[in-house]
DNA sequence: CCAGCATCGCTATGTCCTATAGCAATCTAG
DNA sequence: CTAGATTGCTATAGGACATAGCGATGCTGG
């Protein structure tokens, strides 16, 4: 069968980030995250007091949507709030939401060595850099 | 704010495609059509008489979201059914889909140039082998 | 000082893409 | 000829994402 799409860098990106993606959320959900949860708790860890509309900025995510992504740390017992002011809320994790944390970022950091070594030794350097080309 | 996530590859991997991909639907939708109709579309084009199971296989979709698919590039009457046995049904483009075709593919030419533009010269050629290996 | 605007967290809703389970009909291979 | 695979389909569910709007609060410039 003639098939021209996989010679389309934009095509094979979608394919690729498709099924990189499916595999991170198998490998995440055994930790009962998702991606974004995971993401999401990366950046409190690193930013204890951030605000949720901080965290929507820095990953692209909608205010809107922040909500039930927060709500699942929190009821998970992995993050708590305080409030800053009247109007904002500062996140930052719990102690079982560190350890969480620690085990996602093992699970992560194996996760990107996998990708990287599924990659031929040539193109491997060339491939962040063209990827943050695409969306910085 | 710390934010560790730009640095992994497979975390850029999908940034990349989310923005990018936005991008093409954005373009697509001024023809009427989704990113899944197109690469349907295309792969009917190039592949008068194939089936629906054959298109499913090539773009890895599933059976039964082919049929909402393939009913909208069949009630936009850009494609045809004709039975090939009692079971299979082989699929054709109108000469309505013929057209849209021919649009859709200048859309995507376009689109695929306009990624490979942002792509820092350097890296160019690497970007398409990279993301192969990490899909095929 | 305080009025107007921006921001915060949130509800409600809709779309798109994908996945699973199951079904009747048909094809195919041993 | 029968058993298993395949085809196209229904029904349903979930995840990711988007928009519109709301009440409340914070900030800032006249």
């Amino acid at each position: 069968m003639r098939d021209p799409l996989p010679s389309l860098p934009g095509y094979a990106l979608r394919r690729a980030a498709n099924a990189t993606a499916a595999e991170l959320s198998a490998r995440l959900g055994e930790l009962g995250l998702r991606q974004s949860d995971a993401s999401a708790l990366i950046l409190v860890g690193a930013n204890a007091g951030i605000t949720a509309s901080a965290i929507g900025r820095a990953l692209d995510i909608q205010r809107a949507n922040m909500v039930p992504l927060l709500k699942r740390l929190e009821d998970g017992g992995l993050i708590e709030r305080q409030a800053i002011d009247g109007k904002s809320v500062g996140l930052s994790l719990t102690s079982a939401g560190d350890s969480k944390l620690a085990e996602a970022r093992a699970v992560v950091d194996r996760f990107e060595a996998d990708l990287i070594a599924r990659i031929p030794a040539e193109h491997r350097a060339h491939l962040l850099p063209a990827l943050e080309a695409l969306w910085r």
